[in-house]
Order: C-alpha cells, then sequence, then structure tokens
RNA sequence: GGGCGAUUAGCUCAGUUGGCUAGAGCGCCGCCCUUACAAGGCGGAUGUCGGCGGUUCAAGUCCGUCAUCGCCCA
C-alpha cells in the first residue's frame, strides 16, 4: 500500500459500513476483546446486563451497551486487564409467552397440544435465533465484549450455580412452600409477577347483593347488602365483614378530611366538603344498623350465602369501611388481595372457585364448567331471581391485565415457592449503607433501601415450563405410612425445627417435612445438590416426583456476576474478576435486579457483586412516552446504525448520558425513496403505510401486514439527533484527511521549543486540558460531559482554528517538519481520547495515519501501536498547560471575530481584501502582531497599524473589544444605514449593562460583604464597559455627522 | 396517598460549590461551491430561565408554595 495520500485515494465521507466489518472482525482475530485471568494486570470488569431473549435489541440497549464499551475501552487503553462479560437472560414468562402466542396464531395450538418436551424445543429454537441477532446487533454496535465468554442464564454453567445456590438455601432453611395469593394469567396459566400486570380502566359494574340473615331477631335487619364488580366471586365467599367500631371509624375519616379541607386550595374545598356532609349523614342514616350488624357479628351470628346456600359468618373487620356502600364486604380470601388478609386475620377458611383455566371448579357447585364471564351472567341472573339483587351501577373498574397475554388477571391462591428474606435482605442494604456498594446517580439509592427495607418473602416458582426446574423432589403419604417412607429413603429420626433434615448419609440431599394437603398426611420436600442425577432418578423409582414448576427468571439473573464466572467451581476468572468494577443499567430493575444480585453475590460468594452501579437515563419519544413495538414508536438500532454509522449511535449515545432520568429522543420516519425525515407523530405512527410528504410515494411501517403494504419499501424510524454526531465524525474524518494529505514527507523526531509557534503551544495547551477534563469526565460516568469537551475541542478549536492555521505553515519548508510533528501528534491524542466512543472512524484513520506517520510523540517519538484499541490512553502534561498562551489566543480569536463580523455586516465578498487597524497597549500589539498573516489567510485582512496612538481611518466600521479596538477601513463599501442601526443597537445594550454594573457597585451591602475579588472584577468589567460605550458613541457620532453629507469623511 | 424527577431560545438539551454580559446543536435569516469537509465555512436574530413568595450584597442555581408533565411504590 502506498506511503502517501492523494485526495484521489481518500474519499471525502468515511465509509462506515465497509470499515465496520473489516476492523471488527480484525479485533476479533486479534483477541482484543478477551480477557486474561493471569496478566498480573489491575483487572476492570463489566458484566453484561444479559438481553432478554425474546427480541431484539432497542435503542435502550443500544445506549446501556454503549455506555458499558466507553468505559471497557477506556479502561483496556488506561491498561486494565478488562472483562466485559456478555451474555443472555432466558426471560421465563416473556419468552414463553411470545412463543406460545406464535403458536396459537401460527398453528392455532396451545402448549397442551404440544407437550412439555416439544414446547420447550421449540423456545430453545426461539432463543438461538435472537439470540445471535442480539449479539450480531451488539457487534454491529462495535461491543468489545469477551465472546469466547458469553453466557446464557439457561446454559449448564448458569444451571449449576442456580442449583447450587437453591441447595444452599433450601439447607438454610431459606427456602420454604407457602400458600399465597398470585396474579393469575388464566390465558398462559401461570401466576405472572406484579411487574408483569398493567393495569386500565374498563367499563363495568358495580352489583349491589343482599345475603339473608339467619333467623333474625325482632328488629335486626334481615339482609346484609354488599357490593362487587365480579359477581362470580361471592361463590368463594367465606363470611361478610363489617367494621368492629364503626363510629369511630366514621369519626376519624371526617377528622382526615376537615384536616384535608384546611390546607386545601379553595377550589377543592367544595368537593371535601361534600364528602364530609356525607359521612355526617352517613351517621344519621346508617350507623346504627351497622352498630347492630357489629353486635351480630359479635355474638357469632351467621348469614346465608345465596345460590349455594352455605353459611358464612359475619366477622368483624376494620377492612369494612363505614363511609364506603353498605358498610359491609364481602370476603372472598382465595380471590382477592385484601380479602386475603382479612381471612388470615379471621382464620376464614379460604375456597378456590377456579380451576388454572380461568373456568370455575367443583366449590362453585352448579357453576362449575363455566367461564368466569358466563358464570358472572348466571349469578347475576339467578340472583335477580331470587329478588336478592338491590342495585347495579354502572361504573370505571380498574382492571389488572397480564402484560404478556393482555388477558384479565385473576387473583387466585396457589402453593408457591419461597425465599426468605429477612436476613438476604438486610445483607444487601448494609452493603449499600456502609459503601460497599455506590449507587449513582446517589437519589436511586432510597428507592433501593426502601425496597429492600419491606423485606417481603420473595416468591421464586413460576407455573412454567421454560426455565430452570424447582430441583425439589417430594411425595405425600397418609401418616400411616411414614415410617415406612422414613425408611425407604433414609430420613433421620431427628429434624431441626423446620423440619429440616439431611438424608442419612447422604450430604447431597437436604429434605424437609410438611403437612400434607389434606389432614393425616404428611409430604416430604427432597432437594438434590447439582451433579447428581442417579441420586435423583432413585428418588424418582422411590416414588417421588420433581417439582413442575421453574425459577423466577431474577433468580438466575441475581447470580449472574458470579454464575457467568464459573461459580460454585473456584475458577481463576473468579478469583480474578469477582468482585466486578460496575454496574451499568437503567433504574427500572433496581429493586427486580440489582437488589437481588448484591444479595445472591453476598450469600455465595461473602462479596458484593460490583462497587459501582451507575444508572443511566431511560429513552423516550418526542412525545415523552416510553418507546415500545406495541406503541410502534421504538427504534431498531440497526436502522440508526445504517443510516447514520455506528460511530454517530455511540456518539450521539453519549451525548443523551446525562444524570437526569429521561431523555427526549424525538422519531423520524426515514423516506427509503427520496431519504427524507417524517417527524413521528401519535397518529402516523400506528398506520401501515404512510405518504412522504415531499416526494409523494408511500412506503411501509412495521404495522404492514397486508400483501400489498408489505410490499411498500419499508420506512425505517430514526431519529435525527444522531446527524449531529454523524457530522462530527465526518469533521473528524475530513480533518484526519486533510492532516494525511500533508503529512507527506513527515519525519519523526523531537519537537524543541524554539520550534513552537503560539498557536501550537495554544494547541497543546488546550489538549492537555481536554485530555484531563475527559479522563475525569469519564472515570465519574459523566459521559455527556466527556462527549461535549471533545466535540468542542476538535470542531471548534482544532478543526476550526488549528488546522486552518496550519495551512499556511505547510507553505513554508522551514516550518513544515516541525508543524507537521505537532499535527501528527495532536491528532494522536485526539483520536485515542475520542476511541471509546466512535471505534471504528479512529481506528481507520489511526492506521493512515501510522502509513504517514509511524512512529508519533513531541519529545520521544515511538511507533504506534498495531491498533487504536490498544494503544495507551492519554496523560494530560501539565506542563504544557499555559493561561498566558491562552489568552493571547483568545484576544486573536476576539479580533478575527471582528474583523469577520464587520465583513459579514457590510456584506464584503470574501474574496474582496480589506484593511484594519488595531488600538490596543503594547503588550496586545507586540502578541498580535506576529499573527497578522493568520488575519489576511482566515479573514482576508491587512493590518495597517497597531498600537496606543491608531487613529480610525475616516471611513469605517469599529468593533470594541475589552482589550482593544478594531477599525476597518470601509471607504470603498461602507453601509451607513447598517452601521448605525448596528451601534445604536450595541450602544442601548452596553448602557443597560453599565447601569446594572453602577447600581451594584453603588450599593454599599455589595462593595462591603461581596468577596473582594468579585468587588473588583466588577470594577474592572464596568470600566471595560465605558470604554466601549465612549468608543461606540465617537463611532456613531462620526457616522451620525457623516450620513448628512456623503460618505468620505 | 407516598417517593423521585422535570419545566431554560421554535425543537432537543448544557449550565459544578449562588458571583463577569445565560450557552450548544438543530431549525431560522444573510453571505460564500475558499484546493480537509455544503454532512461544510463565515456572520446574524431569537430567552419576563413554568408562576408567585422568601433567604442573600447577589438567585437559572438555595428555601417555600402553586401549576403542568413524567416515572416508581402502595
Amino acid at each position: 500500500m502506498p506511503n502517501t495520500f492523494t485526495s484521489e485515494s481518500l474519499p471525502n465521507r468515511f465509509d462506515y459500513h465497509e470499515a465496520r466489518q473489516r476492523l471488527y472482525a480484525w479485533w476479533e482475530e486479534q483477541g482484543y476483546f478477551h480477557a486474561r485471568p493471569n496478566s498480573g494486570r489491575e483487572p476492570f470488569v463489566i458484566v453484561i446486563p444479559p438481553p432478554n431473549v425474546t427480541g431484539a435489541l432497542h435503542l435502550g440497549h443500544a445506549l446501556n451497551n454503549s455506555l458499558q464499551d466507553i468505559l471497557i475501552r477506556m479502561k483496556r487503553m488506561q491498561g486494565y486487564e478488562t472483562l466485559w462479560m456478555p451474555g443472555t437472560d432466558h426471560a421465563g414468562i416473556a419468552t414463553q409467552a411470545v412463543v406460545e402466542r406464535r403458536l396459537k396464531e401460527e398453528e392455532n395450538k396451545t402448549r397442551h397440544d404440544l407437550g412439555r418436551e416439544q414446547l420447550v424445543e421449540r423456545i430453545w429454537q426461539w432463543k438461538s435465533q435472537y439470540e445471535s441477532r442480539i449479539l450480531s446487533q451488539l457487534k454491529q454496535m462495535g461491543c468489545s465484549c469477551d465472546w469466547q465468554r458469553t453466557r446464557f442464564t439457561l446454559d449448564d454453567v448458569c444451571a449449576r450455580a442456580v442449583r447450587s445456590t437453591f441447595f444452599d438455601l433450601f439447607c438454610k432453611g431459606l427456602i420454604y412452600r407457602g400458600k399465597r395469593l398470585v396474579n393469575w394469567d388464566t390465558f398462559l396459566q401461570t401466576a405472572v409477577s406484579d411487574d408483569e400486570v398493567f393495569h386500565e380502566e374498563v367499563k363495568g359494574n358495580f352489583w349491589h347483593f343482599r345475603y339473608p340473615i339467619i333467623d333474625p331477631q325482632p328488629g335486626e335487619p334481615t339482609h346484609v347488602t354488599i357490593a362487587t364488580t365480579r359477581p362470580e366471586t361471592m361463590l368463594g365467599d367465606t363470611a361478610v365483614a363489617v367494621h368492629p367500631d364503626p363510629a369511630a371509624a366514621l369519626e376519624q375519616s371526617e377528622r382526615l378530611l376537615i384536616d384535608k379541607r384546611e390546607k386545601a386550595p379553595a377550589r377543592e374545598r367544595d368537593e371535601i366538603q361534600q364528602q364530609i356532609d356525607q359521612i355526617r349523614q352517613r351517621r344519621q342514616q346508617i350507623l346504627p344498623e351497622l352498630e347492630k350488624l357489629r353486635d351480630m357479628a359479635r355474638d357469632g351470628r351467621r348469614l346465608l350465602l345465596p345460590l349455594l346456600n352455605r353459611e358464612i359468618p359475619l366477622v368483624m373487620d376494620p377492612w369494612a369501611k363505614p363511609e364506603l356502600g353498605s358498610g359491609c364486604v364481602k370476603i372472598t380470601p382465595a380471590h382477592d388481595a385484601n380479602d386475603y388478609e382479612v381471612g388470615r386475620r379471621q382464620d376464614l377458611p379460604m375456597i378456590n372457585i377456579l380451576n388454572p383455566d380461568g373456568t370455575l371448579n367443583a366449590n362453585a357447585g352448579p357453576y362449575e364448567g363455566q367461564s368466569i364471564p358466563a358464570a358472572r351472567k348466571q349469578v347475576v341472573a339467578d340472583l335477580q331471581a331470587a329478588g336478592l339483587v338491590a342495585e347495579i351501577e354502572d361504573r370505571l373498574i380498574d382492571l389488572a391485565h397480564s402484560d404478556r397475554s393482555k388477558t384479565p388477571i385473576e387473583p387466585y391462591l396457589a402453593d408457591q415457592w419461597f425465599v426468605k428474606m429477612d436476613q438476604l435482605a438486610q445483607s444487601a442494604m448494609d452493603a449499600v449503607r456502609d459503601g460497599r456498594v455506590r449507587i449513582l446517580p446517589s437519589r436511586y439509592t432510597k428507592g433501593y433501601l426502601d425496597w429492600l427495607g419491606e423485606k417481603r418473602d420473595w416468591p421464586v416458582s413460576r407455573q412454567l415450563w421454560w426455565g430452570h426446574q424447582i430441583p425439589v423432589w417430594s411425595t405425600t403419604v397418609p401418616s400411616d405410612q411414614w415410617n415406612d417412607l422414613r425408611d425407604r429413603i433414609g430420613i433421620p429420626e431427628a429434624v431441626n425445627a423446620d423440619g429440616l433434615f439431611q438424608l442419612v448419609d447422604q450430604p447431597f440431599v437436604a429434605g424437609q417435612i410438611s403437612e400434607g394437603p389434606n389432614p393425616d398426611e404428611i409430604t416430604v420436600y427432597l432437594c438434590v445438590a447439582p451433579g447428581h442425577e442417579s441420586l435423583e432418578r432413585q428418588l424418582e423409582q422411590a416414588g417421588l416426583q420433581q417439582e413442575q414448576d421453574v425459577l423466577d427468571t431474577w433468580f438466575s439473573s441475581a447470580l449472574w456476576p458470579h454464575s457467568t464466572m464459573g461459580w460454585p467451581e473456584r475458577t481463576d476468572e473468579l478469583e480474578r474478576f469477582y468482585p466486578t468494577s460496575v454496574l451499568i443499567t437503567s433504574r427500572d430493575i433496581i429493586t427486580l435486579w440489582v437488589a437481588r444480585m448484591v444479595l445472591m453475590g453476598l450469600n455465595n460468594m461473602g462479596q458484593v457483586p460490583f462497587r459501582d452501579v451507575f444508572i443511566h437515563p431511560k429513552i423516550l419519544d418526542g412525545y415523552g412516552e416510553t418507546m415500545s413495538k406495541s406503541k410502534g414508536n421504538g427504534i431498531d438500532p440497526l436502522d440508526v446504525i445504517d443510516k447514520f454509522g455506528a460511530d454517530a449511535l455511540r456518539f450521539g449515545m453519549a451525548q443523551l448520558a446525562t444524570p437526569t432520568q429521561d431523555v427526549r429522543l424525538p422519531v423520524q420516519f426515514e423516506c427509503p425513496h427520496c431519504d427524507a425525515l417524517i417527524d413521528q407523530t401519535k397518529k402516523n405512527r400506528e398506520l401501515a403505510r404512510i405518504r412522504c410528504p415531499k416526494c409523494g410515494n408511500e412506503f411501509g411501517t412495521q404495522w404492514a401486514r397486508s400483501e400489498a403494504d408489505r410490499a411498500l419499501p419499508r420506512g425505517a424510524a430514526v431519529s435525527e439527533r444522531f446527524e449531529v454526531a454523524r457530522n462530527f465524525c465526518n469533521k473528524l474524518w475530513n480533518a484526519s484527511r486533510f492532516a494525511l494529505l500533508h503529512l507527506n514527507g513527515y519525519q519523526s523526531g523531537p519537537v524543541v521549543e524554539t520550534d513552537l509557534a503560539i498557536e501550537d503551544r495554544w494547541i497543546l495547551s488546550r489538549l492537555a486540558t481536554v485530555t484531563q477534563q475527559v479522563t475525569e469526565a469519564l472515570e465519574g460516568y459523566r459521559y455527556a460531559d466527556a462527549a461535549r469537551y471533545l466535540y468542542d475541542f476538535a470542531w471548534d478549536e482544532f478543526c476550526s482554528f488549528y488546522v486552518e492555521m496550519l495551512k499556511s505553515r505547510f507553505q513554508d519548508e522551514r516550518q513544515r517538519p516541525a508543524a507537521q510533528r505537532i499535527l501528527a501528534h495532536t491528532l494522536d491524542v485526539l483520536l485515542r481520547l475520542l476511541h471509546p466512543m466512535i471505534p471504528f472512524i479512529t481506528e481507520e484513520v489511526w492506521q493512515l495515519l501510522g502509513r504517514v506517520a509511524a512512529e508519533r510523540g513531541l519529545t520521544e517519538p515511538t511507533a504506534a501501536s498495531p491498533s487504536i484499541m490498544i494503544a495507551d490512553w492519554p496523560v494530560a502534561d501539565a506542563s504544557q498547560q499555559d493561561a498566558e498562551i491562552e489568552e493571547r489566543f483568545a484576544s486573536f480569536q476576539a479580533v478575527l471575530g471582528a474583523l469577520r463580523e464587520i465583513r459579514s455586516r457590510q456584506n464584503i465578498p470574501p474574496k474582496t481584501p480589506v484593511d484594519f487597524s488595531v488600538r490596543c497597549d503594547l503588550q496586545t500589539s507586540q502578541s498580535l502582531q506576529p499573527m497578522a498573516g493568520y488575519f489576511a489567510s482566515m479573514a482576508n485582512a491587512t493590518a495597517i497599524a497597531w498600537g496606543v496612538d491608531v487613529q480610525p481611518p475616516p471611513t469605517h466600521a469599529a468593533i470594541s473589544l475589552p482589550k482593544a479596538e478594531v477599525f476597518v477601513d470601509l471607504q470603498n463599501f461602507i453601509d451607513v444605514d447598517a452601521e448605525i442601526a448596528r451601534n445604536e443597537k450595541l450602544l442601548e445594550k452596553l448602557a443597560g449593562q453599565i447601569q446594572g454594573k453602577q447600581t451594584k457597585l453603588a450599593n454599599a451591602n455589595f462593595v462591603d460583604r461581596a468577596p473582594p475579588d468579585v468587588v473588583s472584577r466588577e470594577r474592572e468589567s464596568l470600566q471595560q464597559l465605558q470604554q466601549q460605550l465612549g468608543a461606540v458613541e465617537t463611532t456613531l457620532a462620526k457616522l451620525q455627522s457623516g450620513s448628512g453629507s456623503g460618505l468620505d469623511i
């Protein structure tokens, strides 16, 4: 390959598609991503928050992973042995739901048609498809993960960790089985967690029913009225409750309302007053009856549950609210969360009336076999026939739906496995409280601690087929066969208080004895340690069965920081890379995942899983809504990469990563015909086809289903926010192109002090500062700051000034060698600083630069490393930071700016030269005069006079700067009116500012009490303003007198 | 109901611990296809910093309050 470049050999746009694939493959080949536990370097480790294999990655993942890679790449360059552990999560319910839904849609089959084994096989197929899609997305983004270590939460290594953990917790007595009211998805036939439930208001009714009282005494009510939104649940009623002290309860709510009324703004008071009046009314109207019912409840009186004719007690419980409805409430402990609590308090039977598929079971008597809606209709009709329906109200009902199947959730009493959380949660709280784990930004700490502080036991079983099957084998025997069973499988005589034991001579099986489902039955649960399949077979031969349920996905995710490294084996990886350095994730899984990782890490490893948790913002669309496929406002990172390049995607992400909690990213459709960007609206995002307003052609969207729609070319959803980053990359490419074209004949060698021009010293000073700022910003997770420092430096300083100024120096044979060395060095450092954010373009330029300038450096040039990925991270050289030079340069920039402004205001064509003079002190003129050539090359302006005594030419435009006045001779072009207008406006502005300062300085309080340096700064600035004002006044006077008598004053 | 956060230019956002004349990108206006870059260059216009009150010599920044919006928990 040639070692010189021509403008033909270097395209003026970076071909990011071609370079991305070539460079990534090369990096991987070189093994740069692979971490070696025995390198002796200090480790820096991140485990990826494993994406769900449910679907492809979206922009939120792109943000999350960009931030991880940026940090990993910087740390790698800083000399750490870096490990970025990749992998994916099996996402139990989500993935199974997706596959089941497709099964239904495409083959009209349910999972029961397939059976467990086949369904799981289908899900594995889905998994491998999406896993490779996800990993490919990460690779296209440039992520430098250690792919040789890729894990999956359901693979053998992770499975072993899960089993070991479960066995350990079981032995410690932290696992138990219990009844619990769960959110039952009747479609998927599984419990779903609260996080997988969404609430939606639907139209419904509030039915008021009357339950007869058994043998009412004279003067007593004959019926109790209750109300419900779900009539069929009355079949599971086991009591009706009345408040134990309705008078006190009414009084209390009245007090609260009065209190609220006092504090409320005026316009809300009326409404509150109405509520108070209502309570007072109730006290008159229904309190006597409620008190009577309360007394009857105390006497143990009973009601007859209609339709089933079951006797149920009237109980006293504060859950019954005298201020609502009739004041009495039906209690259905097996189908309502609040009633469940009442049932526990009052020791009521809990009658489950549902089958797992949502039909009614035998407990529903004549309604057995009906679906919920059918039963609801029938129950209402039957009650109506019996004359027991008091009223039917229309009402909006807040109904829980399953996120996965979109069907209504039924509260359902089921057997579940739990993890006791008290000690585990405490350990995770302590780790954050004492600083072993830092959560950043720190405001998220509170949520973490509050959540753990509730110490609610963790239900870990899921009625699914996709996941880690619970490693427990059980059997139930009548108590008279207990001894037989005990002998058969070797249960010891002695068990501890919780019924825990270890099998005789068998340390790999722990067990627990508990009551069976029926009286006089005993159930024994045996948990088997991993790696003992023959024991499992023996238990099965002895008549025990393995639990059908699988574990909550988060159970395996919680182990991720150590399971991925091979725990429970004591691997080199664990030894070297645990605990990890930082976890980078988004706030919605702080409790679900982060907290659980901390407590599991502490339980299994005795050490926290990571030092820092960095929480990055969440990406919303332009309307402030979370992006999702179902809304149609999601963006596929690959579409962004396609349009703007992976570097632009990453740089854009870094720019977004501010410490706020959300960032908005307006979404556009890209017309596939003309590339126009069309703003996405709430309307058009739901359309299957859109007509481009620019070219008039139609394109399809993600909603295209019909054949005609699908035949249209697809319009990708992207965001023009990445355009900024793409333009930046292009700017960098072209600055690099300039450098490469001008480094012909480059020879490495030390740069000596006398070689340095002011602009060299300036750019080196700025470079040192930026190096320091960027390093500090990234180390503090301030990505957006780091991106801004680099953007501003590269564009506004390196390109706009330094490169511009080099153009004339390259014309000079004597200056060229040093200028080339400094340019090569500056570009070299800049590329390295930018590499973590925009790895592809920086590597490409690095390789090209290596061909013309293989050895680079200021004092001791050395050979550049073969890849920028493994080049040293720049270290700021404080000795190059020079405040005085920066100040001098700022004066230069100010004068240049004044010249350009005057030119522009006066509409002087760029090619027309102008003369100017500068009135300033000696020091300023000495520092600016040597830059005369740059005024010529950058503003096409020639300096004709410098100094204190400079007088403006007769016809001129002037700009007054803090340290100088710039006069441009305008005898050929002046536009007097424009100049007068500008000066008048300026005059007004200056006068206002001076007024403000004068008032401030006239204030004795300010002068006495503000710090002296602030006061003197104010004085100085006032003086400068006054000076500028004087200059403007003079100019204005001249212009005005001149305008009457022609231009040539 | 409790908690967290946001509100700064037409749009998307920066503005350390209160202290020079509140910034950027996009968009807009004017001039320029200048041999690194029109995905560019040069210049310009645009803000009662959500409202009200308070603390302070000094408030976009601190406190209170109201309004609007978002998220989390119950």
